[in-house]
DNA sequence: TTCGGTCAAGTGGTACGACCAATCTGCCTG
DNA sequence: CAGGCAGATTGGTCGTACCACTTGACCGAA
């Protein structure tokens, strides 16, 4: 029965600090924290490491360390590697994705603030008026960060957050070495805008649909290569 | 520019060799390694301690470093403290939970393998059977991990499963301060059967749908503290 | 032979102390 | 007042020593 890797004593402890402590506040240094909780700087280090890992502690050099906003890039990066080492798919890691933008699709409609619906809008014209393939991506990029953001969700848009770059980076890669799917803009923008206007009529239901089928169409072309039809 | 807490050359390097080793593959001992990567044994322990946190990594004292599959022990650790620091509230992160269950159901639906549905079946079952408040809670948080791991959808687990944890405890104690909702049997069994059996009947529209009413019927409840009926 | 304990080597965990590198602060200079 | 320079502060790395736990080999008794 081995004890929890991640949670004893110390690391307890410093997570009561952090729940004390703001947003944004900075933590003692490290010399002084060390024995004030009676360890060595080593063993608090260790501590700070992981929260630091998980992204809810940032460390600067120089300066301190702060308490943060919980942050993506730690999952984002054992994402990746999980994905790379072949313990996770991009399937099953899409399924997620496509889970998690239905409900955000649903919610921005439901109560998304107008702004920032704006801003979905914004990227769907950027992406009508895309000259390179580049630029759609970039644009098909945007549009999803601005629908979860839409939301005001913070657990939505940290978990897709960390999906996103390790999906975008997989499938480029993959489509790369396909060599096929040269990203038509009229196909992209058709994909997207009636989800776009199931948001502008706030309605729930329609934006949840315009979502599965946004992503059908994603998932179809994506496992077949073939463009021909019978 | 701050550099990337979380991925530098040391990392790097790390990530290539878990993805040679293969899963349950034993690291070289800490000295060793850090001598071969030309580093401390300090910082080569700094990143271990990331990858560990990860999930990645298992390390055991006096026995060595081993690659597992990615484990979701961290991510629970880092959402319960972000939810504790009020960095997240219950509500966002609940809405994640239902998008992940309905995909879950479908996927179960789709393709779920009949002993896997045959545990879902189970956990129902031991739910008609429960005598106390706790076995229901028991045999109600047994279908849910059921009906997950009947998809075989890793990504899908892994989410689920660092959010289950937290949410349960989360929603216990939130229930116990308000005293109501005493958990009814029938009322449980009724949420869980159509879900149930729409997974017999290989029916994945049936199976979210099912899935969608069990959670507005738990939202309902949990944040509608009145019994009443009009 | 088989079982049990003992012991030594190996491995991760912690502790100090020293120094490096980036940052911040405040004083000084122009 | 603006700019820059120097010292203090703070996180990052290093090396060494030692502790705690695991493992496996060895030995002796049943």
């Amino acid at each position: 029965m081995a004890a929890d890797p991640v949670s004893d004593a110390l690391s307890d402890a410093l997570s009561g600090l952090i729940r004390e402590l703001g947003e944004g506040a900075r933590l003692p240094p490290e010399r002084e924290l060390a024995e004030r909780l009676g360890v060595s700087r080593t063993a608090l280090r260790d501590r700070l490491r992981l929260l630091e890992g998980f992204g809810v502690l940032s460390r600067r050099q120089g300066s301190g360390t702060y308490v943060q906003r919980l942050a993506p890039h730690g999952l984002e990066f054992a994402l990746d590697l999980a994905l790379s080492a072949s313990h996770l798919s991009i399937e099953s890691l899409h399924s997620v994705r496509v889970a998690l933008e239905r409900q955000a699709a649903r919610e921005a409609a439901r109560k998304g603030d107008p702004v920032a619906i704006a801003h979905v809008g914004k990227a769907l014209a950027d992406m009508e008026a895309a000259a390179t393939a580049d630029d759609i991506d970039r644009a098909d990029f945007a549009f999803h960060q601005a629908l979860l953001h839409a939301t005001g969700n913070a657990a939505l848009t940290f978990f897709a957050d960390a999906m996103t770059g390790v999906l975008f980076r997989a499938v480029r890669q993959r489509r790369d070495r396909l060599k096929n799917h040269p990203r038509d803009k009229e196909v992209s923008v058709a994909a997207h805008r009636p989800l776009y206007e199931a948001l502008l009529a706030r309605d729930e239901d329609a934006a949840g649909r315009a979502s599965d089928d946004h992503f059908r169409a994603w998932h179809d072309l994506f496992t077949e290569p073939r463009m021909e039809r019978p």
